[in-house]
DNA sequence: TGTACATCAGTGAACGCGCGTTCACTGATGTAC
DNA sequence: TGTACATCAGTGAACGCGCGTTCACTGATGTAC
């Protein structure tokens, strides 16, 4: 059943949204083909005609991943608590429950150096530029010392949130956020 | 073709080391049972002789992989450098190429969430130790605030590495190790 | 200590399943007149 | 604008492969006498 030129773009563009937050969710293998076309609805004997390969998509979707990346929209949406209110959002609770539609490298960070060289690509460009969009809340005198800040500080909320999530105990979970929010977060404090 | 008990002992024993290094390099999903008992010099089939399970044996591999872990034998053998040392050691060069043997959070560390409740029981172990032993290195005035510091620190080590290895750039991969290790290790010096 | 037999660690073929990918087909879309 | 036909997005069956797991078998070990 063919389908409007529209639709059929529409379509391309569901199956990249929803691989962005299945893969998310369960891992580059731990989602197959087929349930990501079911999750756009559709059926997986067309995935071909999209892309031309799961790994393919793997690429479109980190970029995608990236592209409404956590971390940025929590920046723009609190211009009022500046880094502060970005770190407190990064390390809640919430975006710990809510792997799918959260950060990418959270979510699948230490699989991603055993990915093909188009996924690792796009992972690569998606981070530079979240990096440039960190860098302007940095506290730092210079401009490559802010940068310096705003790599540091991401390893910092992305491995507190790995870990949060990879424990079993969630005694100890709240406390690796809390400690991570704590550090990082003061640490600008003294530098301001 | 029976074998001596303490033989069989020994091959249990090879069987979990190499899980703990085969793991950690292609990840739980990307090595197979068979692969893992013709790296311990056996046959697949001898296997279940073992395990219940190749989960079994991955909860047994990364109870393992934490016992030697990395941090660990590079604080006890770097009494003189102290925290510094350590920071250096786990940001170096050197262990962001050897995934195989090194940190068990670095290389699985976003998966682990995604694995069976015996692994992650595992895991949390394993964590609870290693902040244990780092928590005397560091700086913070009370037990519960050196704790925090190990907490945060580690999850700043943790967060590098991968990003360090994710990261297709090997001038973007240099820069995350140096800005982390002189943003964390710099921390430090100044609340000491 | 030596012999006979039971045990059981390890072997390799086989099974069942899921996954990535292919392909012949369908029928609505879009185009040529 | 209306009709006839070619295009092609999507369908669902099928293929090949690898993987976790099972099982009948082998032959050296370890034990009973």
């Amino acid at each position: 059943m063919k389908v409007t030129r529209e639709q059929a773009a529409a379509n391309r563009d569901k199956i990249v949204d929803v691989a962005s937050t299945l893969f998310r969710k369960h891992g580059f293998d731990g989602i197959g083909v087929a349930d990501i076309m079911k999750g756009a609805g559709l059926t997986h004997g067309g995935f071909y005609g999209h892309f031309d390969s799961k790994d393919d998509l793997a690429a479109e979707a980190c970029t995608r991943a990236l592209s409404r990346e956590w971390l940025k929209s929590a920046a723009e949406s609190s211009e009022a608590g500046g880094l502060e209110a970005i770190i407190r959002a990064y390390l809640s609770p919430r975006h710990r429950s809510d792997r799918a539609r959260g950060c990418l490298f959270a979510a699948v960070g230490s699989d991603i150096v055993r990915q093909p060289r188009a996924v690792r690509r796009a992972v690569t460009n998606g981070f530079q530029s979240l990096i440039d969009s960190l860098r302007s809340y940095m506290p730092g005198r210079s401009p490559a010392a802010r940068r310096k800040q705003a790599l540091a500080t991401m390893a910092g909320l992305i491995g507190a949130l790995i870990l949060s999530r990879a424990v079993d105990d969630p005694t100890l979970s709240d406390e690796i956020l809390e400690s991570a929010t704590a550090t990082f977060g003061r640490r600008q404090d003294e530098a301001s």
